[in-house]
DNA sequence: TGATGTGAATAACTTCACAGCG
DNA sequence: CGCTGTGAAGTTATTCACATCA
């Protein structure tokens, strides 16, 4: 039976996933060995039911009266979201956010390494950042082909970053996450994240305003 | 009649307003004057139907027959969100991302200003960021008070975000934008959103997975 | 006519309540 | 007994279908 399609998974349970996956390796850390859904979900603002459930779609990870294995379910997890196996990720504009992202130490525990950068500021390429030097974006086809790298990170300015994501289609990247304060255009075999701190902010102050009234 | 507690307004309708907003920001640099739902939505992945309904929320903003006031609506947006005014924000650890973050050039458009930057490391006290010195984190207190900060953006490593948060909540912060790769201890009268680069990646692995298969 | 605005229908998600099992 | 796993119930969000009005 296919695991995975017995009904559709809500998006935000693929999320949630990597809350206690992150939760999970701090456990793992203190060398928790087992620990129960409500342990887990006590300081993540997650209910310990939406914790099972969330699992429940995948299969059955747990031993009924005890818990769950640490070390065993961060396994499963990684599995399920694909990242059991080592990311090679593309970082494409090294401005100051993209040089940031670059020595992003919030990576360790993580399989994703980034193995290359771009850029079309010929001051930036050819330079040296972390390990990576800047190649440049004229080239990103041919060497993105050569790294075999399916994911990128955009972080170009705005008026760039459609022109850019079309070329990255066009290379055969699959997946961007577009750090550019732009909706890039979504070409349906394309799957894109944004992350706009504009709009963060922005739902902040909405929170922050609906607070204060109250 | 209280127009905001008609019902309850759904939490993606926020967000949405913020890409609607950005949208209409781009239609206005184009100097268009008035412009459909259908237009407005067609490149966001957004029907047109939910971007009226999300309007339908906070009353009316349209003219049946012909479409929305481009500045109209982006005053009525804005105000709904509470970013008509300008506020003021802080951001706490300027290791690389907190400096990008500060220099982010993603702002102009917006009221959001950082008028204030903290760092625990005497290396990093007193020196100048873009326009701001650098101040001592031991200060934090202090110096939000004076400057009427409510909201900051914190960029510490995860080892510190969750102490650092307390003391934020203690000095009268309503609202984090917390980068750090953890998940904050929610207070409840802490406004807290997560941007989470790793989930994010993670994210993306599990569609892209997941598009492999099909 | 042509677009908005909105109740009603549908779909998606979460919570509940408890059966199942170590 | 205690904690997991899960259908059913309840809640929330989206889509539909059409009344409304410039």
């Amino acid at each position: 039976m296919n695991i995975e399609k017995k009904t559709e998974i809500p998006q935000e349970t693929i999320r949630r996933l990597s809350l206690y996956l992150r939760m999970l390796r701090r456990l793992n850390a203190q060398d928790v060995k087992v620990v129960s859904s409500d342990k887990i979900t006590k300081f993540l603002n997650i209910s310990s039911e939406q914790f099972r459930k969330d699992l429940s779609y995948f299969g059955e990870f747990g031993c009924r009266g005890v818990g769950y294995n640490v070390n065993f379910l961060i396994r499963a997890i990684e599995k399920i979201l694909g990242t059991d196996k080592i990311c090679r990720i593309a970082v494409i504009g090294v401005g100051k956010l993209g040089t940031a992202l670059i020595g992003y130490p919030g990576f360790t525990d993580f399989k994703f390494q980034i193995v290359a950068a771009f850029d079309n500021d010929p001051a930036k390429i050819g330079k040296k950042i972390e390990n990576l030097i800047v190649l440049d974006s004229a080239d990103v086809k041919k060497e993105l082909k050569r790294l075999a790298v399916k994911m990128v990170i955009l972080a170009v300015p705005a008026f760039a970053a459609n022109a850019v994501s079309e070329d990255l289609a066009k290379c055969g990247i699959k997946a961007i996450l577009n750090f550019s304060p732009i909706n890039i255009n979504m070409r349906r075999e394309l799957c894109v994240s944004n992350v706009d701190v504009a709009c963060e902010l922005e739902g902040l102050a909405y929170r922050l305003k609906k607070k204060m009234k109250e």
